[in-house]
DNA sequence: CTTGATGTAACAAAGAATATTACATTAAAT
DNA sequence: ATTTAATGTAATATTCTTTGTTACATCAAG
């Protein structure tokens, strides 16, 4: 299965909240609107990026901002904060191998730590790319269409 | 979400269609004992792993065995093999970035080459590993066992 | 022609992601 | 103070995917 869309929507919201901080309140409303899911959806996610110390956002006044600056911040920062994946385990192992067999009771000592080795793999290419990176893009494909 | 169990399950198919193919017929019901799932699930992932050539099946007369050196076959064949991700894609897309919104529009342009980026390098690092590797390391735990 | 397998369709059950409704709470503006 | 426009979050619904299961046609060997 793929790693959920709450990935790269949480990425969309930063993305956002950085392009319109100067001419709109970027509100979970605002937001919907250019994701085009719930708003529900995306308060969910502005509370884990809350949590994780990404933005801010304003209770009853309403709107999101950064909390610090966007270079500081990986899309592995990203990733983790909003919990893509079940115990942060990116393999789901089958339950019960069995261990009366020898295969079935050794399989784990054998393949986690290599399976640890994939993910790492994965989360420190996560990790070289910032966020000011993409929204650097975003800027210019913005100017591109004028 | 997490990647599907299909993955593991199938590298423990082949370490025991290698680790008993002297002293056992190794057939769906004998694996589907060794990882404890139903045997139906064990022959759908022994088709995807004949169809990629990775295993030959003996229909009728019953049994799997290696087609070719399980030294040539690395984990991301038996990943490809077992096609345990949408498409391909690690990543899930939200489908629907607003076309209106400056963003929505010119996202997937942003990050598409990025998330590929990451899947590669993941990828890449399950094709270093060989089954021969876990082969050998499971006959390492088996036999300090005794 | 019996036996013990595979191949596969069809369906069931369980679990996870996503969507939606509802409403209490908040902070600013009037 | 009251209104207004937000957030925070619980509860529930829906949809999708995975995994499990039943059933049976097919096969190959003895």
């Amino acid at each position: 299965m793929q790693i959920s869309s709450r990935f790269t929507i949480a990425i969309h919201i930063l993305t956002c909240i950085e392009t319109f901080k100067n001419d709109y309140k970027v509100t979970s409303d605002f937001l919907a609107g250019s994701i085009n899911v719930n708003p529900v959806v995306i308060r969910r996610l502005l509370s884990q990026l809350k949590a994780a110390g990404i933005i801010e956002v304003a209770r009853g006044t309403g709107g999101a901002n950064a909390a610090r600056p966007l270079k500081e911040i990986t899309m592995l920062d990203v990733y983790r904060a909003v919990e893509c994946v079940d115990k942060g385990e990116l393999f789901h192992f089958h339950e019960n191998p069995n261990p009366k067999c020898p295969v079935g009771r050794n399989i784990h000592n054998v393949l986690d730590s290599k399976l640890d080795r994939v993910q790492r793999a994965m989360e420190d290419e996560l990790g070289r790319i910032s966020m000011e990176e993409i929204i650097t893009e975003t800027q210019q494909f913005i100017n591109r269409e004028n």
